[in-house]
DNA sequence: CCTTCTAGACTACCATGGTAGTATACTGTA
DNA sequence: TACAGTATACTACCATGGTAGTCTAGAAGG
């Protein structure tokens, strides 16, 4: 057996993909309606690999559904964004503790190579290109514990975290405490402190708390009511 | 804005429901073909809504779809039990701390009670009931915590870890020690010993490693190649 | 002007037919 | 017997037509 569906360049992983893409990034924006008819059209496909791609958004909690009414791309929910952020709290914290221990030549080229990457888009206002990096630095530490599978897992499930950040990269550029943090982690887990390193982590993760109500505020039709 | 689409009894649901169920409770069996004919036959709707149901069950992980080919019910991947079970671990011993601050008096009635019917479920050997009850006594410490997402959220990455179980009640009746163990844990959140807590959160939940071994001799054809 | 009712234009849902690609069983040949 | 080539019966994939349910704009009545 080669390769399996979910490679393979089909009508339906294209549309997929594509829209999942827009959604995350906000360029198809909480509550906008997605009609069956007006995607094909766009894509040029009929309306069933269509269907299909909106059950898989569906199960993603990206979209919506309400059977002959409509499809909606759903809003920002803030509960999943506190639980989600949670689950990452407590599996970083558990995840860096055990990254002191084990930590390659190979990987520190890595992180401090991602590190200054950063500095560079801190330059260049790049936040799509931040957004990657942050994902990657993060993705770095649970591949090092052996643990790309739950990185994998809980990226799945924070949809929803994952869009709070696009709006927060983009529209705030006071990255400067972001990557001090990075470099903060990166630093304790060389110097193997894993205290340190667990108690930095989680500080970095609760930032979006305090920055949740700003956003809240500028972009109130974004979330959903609590 | 009323029910959305999850909660309608829709064909597609139906079919989604009860695919899903056989496959996690091993009536339908690892590798087993599948194929979008004979499901609709089987359901007696046509095949576009079998379609969309594998579409779902692939984004679960429990199909596996190979263009042209066919639809097989996924083995049991190791890998993915060992991951989910991390995650389970790191997420329940820190629930299981917090829990011990905030449990009311109708958590311990709950909890209690739960325990109860898990001895009457030893005695009559019900397997189902039990996975039912292990189950609910997990959640109900999430929700004590205000984590009821959470948990929803790692039960639906852990389908995997969910079979393998379906595997252990059902082949073998040594449910002492798992009772015992939830009998310790709420005890040691009841008298408010968050390590206690933890530490026996974490050895129940590495029960599974030791049994894994045994699991995978005797069903060798349920299991994905590492 | 405000409310109630209705006709029409949507929506997602499902059935069905056709297509390209894959696996397999069979046939002919050495 | 062993093997190569081919025909056939599958598979998932996609296009399209019809249907029941929902929303909305405009007419009718107060």
């Amino acid at each position: 057996m080669e390769a399996a569906y979910a490679s393979r360049s089909s009508a339906r992983e294209m549309v997929y993909r594509s829209l999942r893409h827009d959604i995350l990034h906000l360029i198809l924006k909480p509550g906008t309606k997605m009609s069956e008819q007006e995607v094909s059209e766009r894509f040029h496909v009929s309306r069933t690999p269509v269907r299909e791609v909106f059950v898989r958004l569906f199960q993603d909690g990206l979209v919506e559904v309400y059977p002959q009414r409509g499809t909606y791309v759903s809003l920002i929910n803030l509960a999943n964004v506190d639980e989600g952020r949670f689950a990452r709290e407590v599996l970083e914290m558990a995840v860096v503790q055990d990254a002191c221990g084990h930590l390659t030549r190979d990987d520190i080229i890595n992180l401090e190579s991602n590190l200054a990457q950063q500095e560079i888009c801190h330059d260049n206002q790049s936040y799509l290109q931040m957004l990657s990096l942050d994902d990657r630095f993060h993705a770095a530490l649970f591949r090092i514990c052996g643990r790309e599978r739950t990185w994998q897992m809980i990226s799945q499930l924070n949809n929803d975290f994952f869009r709070l950040r696009v709006l927060r990269l983009s529209h705030h550029h006071d990255w400067d405490r972001i990557i001090a943090q990075h470099r903060a982690i990166l630093d304790a887990v060389k110097e193997n402190k894993p205290d340190t390193a667990a108690q930095t982590m989680q500080e970095h993760l609760r930032m979006v708390i305090v920055e949740r109500k700003r956003l809240l505020q500028e972009f109130p039709d974004y979330f959903a009511q609590p």
